[in-house]
DNA sequence: GGCATTGGTTGATCTAGGTCAAGGTCTGGT
DNA sequence: ACCAGACCTTGACCTAGATCAACCAATGCC
């Protein structure tokens, strides 16, 4: 395609175009220059569930965005226990510019398929095109944002309250929801194993199997099989997450 | 002192030529026209200990860095359970350009003076002047990493290794670090109260007294008056800490 | 100087959640 | 069909930290 003259406004996004999320992508009006100098070094990397995509302190020479399936980003304290610092969706981005080797353990929950590119030359593109970096600082100020609510319930929610946020969490970024809700229940299928989830909430996988029995007595949630949840009512939900500020999303 | 020519290669701080600490500061090579705009909005305000700055909800249009003294952000549960989410030392930027409402309580914890910019005028300075921007980006994924480090400790650290965590923190960002190391002891002052220690860590108050009271009488620390502490062998309370990664400062 | 207030310590007791242990259920492999 | 292994549940018991309460030491105020 041959450049024409200035574009009127052009919203592409760096990652790909087959990347299904681009809300949340890191976008850009680039000119096709720069969309191209980013598509040479674009590429795909898939991720079987169970498998560390990279260790903590490995160096790490690529970001990159999940384009499919759920990973997490984990602390290990050196007997072994282990915090989960970061939940990455689908168009959720991975790596941080400016660094050599990853500061955590990334590690695929699911089935994991992430669109990659190399970090230098993506390090290059944000100097030079300013909505790169002002995509990424958006999701930077996201991520601290969820960071600073994961830090509540950590420090001063219950075991009970905890699981609550969880499922409520993960069901507000749940592609099902928006159908399911206006069948006026919410269903999610929880992407976690319990262990996962206690990592998540700092508990032990004992306990949220009991927090999660008992909010099932309870009628808070109903559970078909392990994983698959349905939310009677949402605002139910909420309430037992004593959740002060929601995040604004669904209520 | 006069000012003399042009300088060489200027290295410009939006935040104010009298904020003493530069490294962290928002900064910008930025021009004299540049400056100029950001000049014409700066102002100081100044805040007593114990003071709210912003209460969570409020509006809030401007942004800003402190000078001064010491602030955090806090988030509160309806039941009265609060978690500090931020602790701002002086060169740290506060406010988040794009929104327009605060989502934390901004408390002054000691008498603060903050460099504020109006959000308007900053955001137009931001769109065009990517310095600005990334600098911003950089100091953010920065706390990203803080907040990370955080959840680890409000997730899986036990009472004493949280009271020792904090210590090391202080210690790690206190100027006064700097003298006292090369006299082979690291001395810090405190700036918070017992409480709001607890509500960095997760703990009640009383829980963090005990432990300090703990760790003074293995030796790990001593104390002088509430506030004062010295650490004779930092080794030591790193070790207490229980960190995995140091945040590669100081080891 | 007396007294209230704020911030801190310490003790006694209680409990939410951790630990240890025994099963249960599902899935895939032979 | 049987078995192994991952994943989950439930029970019994224990402990770290919360809760409740008394008290101490500065500081500021009248």
């Amino acid at each position: 395609m041959p450049k024409t003259s200035i574009a009127p406004a052009k919203f592409t996004h760096i990652q790909c175009g087959a990347c299904p999320i681009r809300h949340r992508a890191v976008c850009a009006r680039c000119d096709d220059q720069e969309l191209s100098r980013l598509e040479e070094t674009k590429y795909y990397r898939s991720y079987e569930a169970g498998q560390t995509v990279v260790w903590s302190g490995d160096r790490m020479d690529f970001v990159g965005s999940v384009v499919s399936g759920i990973a997490t980003l984990t602390q290990t304290m050196e007997d072994g226990r282990r915090q989960m610092v970061g939940l990455l969706l689908p168009s959720d981005f991975v790596g941080r510019p400016g660094r050599e080797t990853a500061a955590y353990d990334v590690v695929a929950t699911t089935d994991v398929v992430m669109c990659c590119f190399r970090k230098k030359p993506f390090e290059d593109i944000m100097a030079t095109t300013p909505h790169v970096g002002q995509r990424l600082l958006e999701m930077t100020l996201d991520e601290l944002d969820a960071a600073r609510e994961w830090m509540l319930l950590l420090g001063r929610k219950t075991a009970r309250e905890k699981i609550a946020s969880l499922i409520a969490i993960i069901a507000r970024r749940d592609a099902s929801l928006k159908l399911a809700k206006s069948e006026g229940q919410v269903v999610v299928d929880l992407p976690l194993t319990r262990e996962a989830m206690s990592e998540y909430l700092g508990l032990t996988l004992e306990t949220v199997s009991r927090q999660i029995s008992a909010l099932r007595k309870d009628g808070v949630i109903e559970i078909e099989g392990k994983r698959h949840i349905i939310i009677p009512d949402f605002d139910r939900l909420i309430e037992e997450a004593g959740d002060d500020s929601d995040g604004g999303f669904l209520v």
